[in-house]
DNA sequence: AGCGCTCCGATTGTCGACAAATACGCTGAC
DNA sequence: GTCAGCGTATTTGTCGACAATCGGAGCGCT
């Protein structure tokens, strides 16, 4: 588990964060699904005051929403976030590769690589659920091996606005982007070749972004989340 | 109190996050010193549990550390940490202004101007502690007018650590960026030049970061905090 | 039958007390 | 006189129970 958010000194928490943005990043959780506390500390067997503490931690990464009295669900980002984060992903990722062009070390390259490898595997296999989670982790990767920590948990931040955003608005597309742009980058990055690496990263996210874009005004799944619900119910309209 | 963290839904664990934050960018609290769950509880008047709450969403924001055991403490960001906020914050600040330069209302400008008159007022009679403030307050104003929720959170983590960073290297120069860097950028946004305004930010931030960094290697204050506390512990040696 | 009201179940929010851990000061021995 | 060991005292961490609130079902009224 190379995971991500150690931000609580506490371990059942950290598991706690880390399963909930696993399942959300596999498409487990959906967004806007809801998030019981009592149901959640029995899942983790644990009580339900880490499991609070857990989920306002997860609010202020953005991953859920705490509504006062109604308790928590995963978080649906607006359009207007997703756009925000993608800006904001723009400008510090290119900062970013264009640092690790300077500073990254064979075995921080040998380690992309094996990444973009493992992405590759995935692609090859079909494997959605592991291409969709290997290829966000792949930018996490990236902060990672920059160094600052402070990079990392921003960009937490704004990968989960992304994910989210992705999942909701999901068209088939969207998780075809082979590793073949990351390759891009890395190679970039291994040239030592700062304009090049912050130009593919920015090509990249564009791409992302605009490959969401598409279906932005067609079908925002989830704003007919609750209005499907009520419709169709799940019952079956033969029997009353 | 046009305060800035109304993450928690609560009105009281709020207050103690914005007072908190107040207080340290206002130099009254520096950086490593510690929070007392007891002694905020009856400073503010209520119990331990929100006291709590507050401290974990300000470790969050990076305001504070908490060690386990040991309680929390305002935070002392390491220079690795400063240098990342700087390059993080020209990133996203030359986006926003650029963005700005667009999307920027009458009205808006209205308020910046207001904004840096009144950081000029501080200036000229010389209360150093709110043109600390107010030159702090005035790129969270950029942020919030940009109206991306996103952003503001973004640069308010960012604006913690560099507050932090200058209070605790901090010299006698750090403070006299004058509002006219400020007037500059809001005159390029009154403009709509976007490349001059985004040019103007990248130089007011890398100047605010060349001026701590003349202090970085000779006088790291904090370090010597709490060595100093414990030789000179406001006890007159005449005395025992 | 449609609509509004009320009551009830479920869920979250809050609090106080107890348990654990650490830092400090004291005593005693070398 | 100094240092090690121990006990206490302060501070944080955790938990369980209670109170407040919301959504929905049921019922009565129009």
């Amino acid at each position: 588990m190379p995971w991500l958010s150690r931000s609580s000194t506490n371990e059942v928490i950290n598991r706690i964060c880390d399963k909930i943005w696993l399942a959300v990043v596999q498409r487990t959780l959906r967004p806007g699904a809801r998030l019981k506390e009592e149901e959640l500390t029995e899942i983790f067997a644990t009580t339900r005051a880490r499991v609070r503490q857990a989920l306002l931690i997860l609010e202020q990464d953005g991953l859920v929403t705490i509504t006062p009295n109604r308790g928590a669900c995963i978080a649906e980002p607006s359009v207007e976030d997703a756009q925000d984060a993608f800006c904001a992903r723009i400008a510090i990722e290119q900062r970013l590769v264009a640092r690790l062009c300077q500073t990254a070390s064979a075995e921080d390259i040998r380690l992309l690589r094996e990444h973009i490898d493992q992405e590759r595997r995935a692609h090859e296999r079909s494997d959605h659920e592991a291409v969709i989670r290997l290829s966000g982790e792949f930018h996490m990767l990236l902060a990672k091996l920059s160094g600052a920590e402070l990079l990392l948990r921003i960009l937490r931040m704004l990968t989960i606005r992304t994910s989210l955003i992705t999942a909701m608005y999901q068209t088939a597309a969207t998780q075809t982007c082979g590793p073949d742009e990351h390759d891009r980058i890395l190679a970039a990055i291994e040239a030592r070749d700062a304009l090049s690496a912050s130009h593919e990263m920015a090509h990249h996210l564009h791409h992302l972004e605009t490959a969401l874009r598409l279906s932005d005004a067609p079908t925002p799944v989830s704003g007919l989340r609750e209005a499907l619900a009520a419709v169709v119910p799940k019952r079956s309209p033969s029997s009353s």
